[in-house]
DNA sequence: CGTAGAGCCATATACCGCTA
DNA sequence: TAGCGGTATATGGCTCTACG
């Protein structure tokens, strides 16, 4: 069971100072298409009024195809290094329908030739930005090959992006080198030398999130053991830092998806009790319940936003029908009976039917 | 006008992690 | 452990540009 220590709101979690690039966003669900160059879009407008008037497609130059490529790849890499095939089908998808005059009459989807070329071009790209120096794609090239037959081979001993982390490898902020960004590290171990109430934890956060690219650099390059990890930042390994660290590399609450994850199973959940409430399974159930509407209340009170409003109703009204029912049986739940927790399911099943 | 060089797209291949 | 899928890299072919 997890302990929700919420972390405030008005914390500078959404605001990374990580340069180059800011991935602050989620894969959207609709992409938007960027705007391409003057000439580009100029003939992709006459070509969509084509493309209405007589339903012929846009035959495109090798530079004004290029150029859209370009600007997808670069959109694309502002979300994402190494997006899946989902993704690239999915920006593709967003191109022809923006632009209908792009639609392929020969593939099925309007779009298999975009996808193709798009795969290719973030390959290219990568390879591109990786000889500018970018990190996040730098660490994984000039690996093993006929011409390098001596270096390491690709893939090994390195940890790769894995599913939703968007700040795989930042670069350091502008105007940050390894010595300033290691003059913080060090400041925050010495904090952590302070007792608790000593403790800046203002200043802890933001030395967190101004070294969060050498923190990256230090986990992904190297295969430290978690001890070394823990002496050379202890602030990682507390509670508030941790929901903070990984909402800056999968740009995610972690609580809150957490929550938002167990709402779709509330009802099979509660209908599992309902069956079953003796033994130790009835036991082990009703605990859980408990510990969870403990924790969305916590949450609900210090946050005071609406999070999972149906899981809040569905467990909160649940257990207290419950700990009536049973007190009718003379038998208690264990569940005290609080204003707050009056008020709470009132102001929620207020929240639920508007 | 012919040619060299650069840049880009696309293909082939090797390698590695994941999974059934 | 084999097969699959994803990634990096080398390279071929094409087009464009600069230059003599």
């Amino acid at each position: 069971m997890i302990s929700v220590q919420p972390v405030p709101m008005n914390t500078v979690m959404l605001s990374d100072n990580t340069d180059s690039p800011d991935r602050l966003s989620r894969w959207p669900e609709v992409f938007v298409v960027p705007t391409f160059s003057y000439e580009v879009e100029y003939t992709l407008k006459e070509g969509n009024c084509t493309f209405e008037k007589e339903g012929k497609s846009l035959i495109l130059t090798r530079d004004q195809k290029h150029n859209i490529l370009e600007g997808m790849a670069a959109e694309i890499y502002k979300l994402k290094a190494y997006p899946s095939g989902e993704q690239i089908r999915k920006a593709s998808e967003a191109l022809v329908t923006k632009h209908l005059c792009l639609r392929e009459r020969g593939s099925k989807t309007g779009y298999d030739g975009w996808k193709n070329s798009l795969c290719f071009k973030m390959g290219n790209y990568r390879t591109k930005l990786s000889r500018a120096g970018v990190k996040d794609v730098a660490v994984n090239a000039g690996k093993r090959s006929k011409s390098n037959p001596e270096a390491s081979a690709s893939r090994s001993s390195i940890k790769r992006p894995r599913r939703g982390e968007v700040n795989f490898l930042p670069n350091y902020p502008s105007g940050e080198n390894k010595d300033i960004l290691e003059t913080l590290r060090l400041a925050m171990v010495e904090e952590f030398k302070k007792t608790t109430a000593e403790r800046n934890m203002i200043l802890i956060h933001q030395h967190m999130q101004r070294t969060f690219a050498l923190r990256r650099e230090e986990i992904v390059n190297s295969t430290s053991p978690i001890a070394d990890l823990k002496e050379r930042w202890p602030a990682l390994f507390g509670e508030a830092q941790l929901y903070s660290e990984f909402h800056r590399i999968t740009n995610q609450n972690l609580p809150f998806s957490f929550f938002a994850g167990l709402d779709k199973y509330t009802q099979q959940l509660l209908q599992l009790y309902k069956k079953k409430r003796t033994g130790i399974f009835g036991e082990k159930m009703a605990n859980l319940l408990r510990a969870y509407a403990e924790q969305v209340r916590l949450m609900y009170n210090v946050l005071n936003i609406g999070v999972s409003f149906s899981i809040c109703v569905n467990i909160l009204t649940f257990v207290h029908q419950d700990k009536n029912d049973k007190r009718s049986k003379s038998s208690s739940f264990g569940w005290p009976t609080t204003l707050l927790e009056r008020r709470l399911i009132s102001s929620l099943q207020e929240l639920q039917g508007t």
